[in-house]
DNA sequence: AGGTTGACCTGGACGC
DNA sequence: TGCGTCCAGGTCAACC
């Protein structure tokens, strides 16, 4: 499912729904390979909490969780990675659990927090504040056009696996390298280093503005829902290229190519990106 | 070290 | 109806 604008479209339906209500008890499911974290440490991390913010950093979302006064480390948080299918649901406790469900928060509210995810590409953890579980790179949406360009410098590899790559910015997946790439009129094959300073910063701007429109229209919803009620997002309404093989490219008519690049679907206009 | 590939999973769409 | 194939929002470990 999730890019940055629609975690950070998931993340703030969360905060809308959750910030201030308390963690009483959390459950687990059978399956390990969503936990990053031991099961223990998860339960110890998370039950009897306060939620103070949930937000967004690249890819994840971040609750800021507050233990019982007195505990010496009460500031916790709670990190969870969607992968490519996974939700965060918020729903009355008497509601059905569906298939998948890896997670559930049970809230003083009586509402329960879910996190379901059919294909467990997702990951949940623990951690403290400032344990920087993100490693190097930068958000797309803060980064000025000198550290932007400098990212690039002596790359070999593909602008749009460069793009993909987390270690360089944090949150630009499949959908939105493909939509900025097309909107600075470049190909992802080029090398990422060969990039002429113009180029880069068309794509430094493209990027930053597909990523804004994107977040305002609520995400993208390919094939299922994002938001925490299950609200679809609308920028899929807006994709040039993405998912549009074959069809006519909206500038030029040019059917849309579609090749696979590190192994992902790669989809872009043959004659508006150089 | 940087770059590339395949593995990890389930399910939906499509063709026969 | 069912079976096979391909495709899908993402990382990782293992190779070169």
């Amino acid at each position: 499912m999730p890019e940055l604008p629609e975690v950070e479209t998931i993340a703030r339906g969360l905060a809308n729904r959750v910030t201030g209500d308390e963690i009483e008890t959390v459950w687990l499911g059978e399956k390990p390979e969503p936990l990053k974290s031991t099961p223990q440490e998860i339960l110890a991390a998370l039950e009897h909490t306060r939620i103070e913010h949930v937000r967004r950093e690249g890819k994840h979302i971040v609750l800021d969780l507050r233990g019982p006064k007195g505990t010496p480390d009460d500031a916790r948080q709670w990190i969870v990675h969607l992968g490519m299918t996974g939700r965060m649901l918020v729903a009355e406790a008497y509601t059905e659990v569906e298939k998948h469900t890896h997670a559930i928060a049970k809230l003083k509210s009586g509402r329960e927090l879910r996190f379901v995810d059919p294909r467990r590409f997702g990951r949940l953890s623990v951690t403290q504040p400032g344990q920087g579980f993100k490693g190097p790179g930068t958000e797309p949406l803060d980064i000025s056009l000198e550290d932007f360009i400098v990212l690039f410098k002596g790359r070999k590899t593909p602008i749009k696996s460069a793009l993909l790559n987390q270690k360089l910015l944090h949150g630009v997946g499949n959908i939105y390298a493909d939509e900025s790439l097309f909107r600075a009129g470049i190909r992802p094959l080029r090398q990422a280093g060969r990039l002429k300073p113009d180029e880069l910063k068309r794509l430094h701007t493209a990027l930053r503005h597909v990523l804004r429109e994107a977040i305002k229209l609520g995400g993208s919803s390919v094939s299922d829902y994002v938001g925490a009620d299950g609200e679809k997002g609308f920028f899929q309404l807006k994709h040039n290229v993405y998912l549009r093989t074959g069809e006519p490219c909206r500038k030029c008519k040019t059917p849309i190519k579609r090749i696979v690049l590190g192994g992902r679907g790669t989809h872009y206009c043959p004659k508006c990106q150089k």
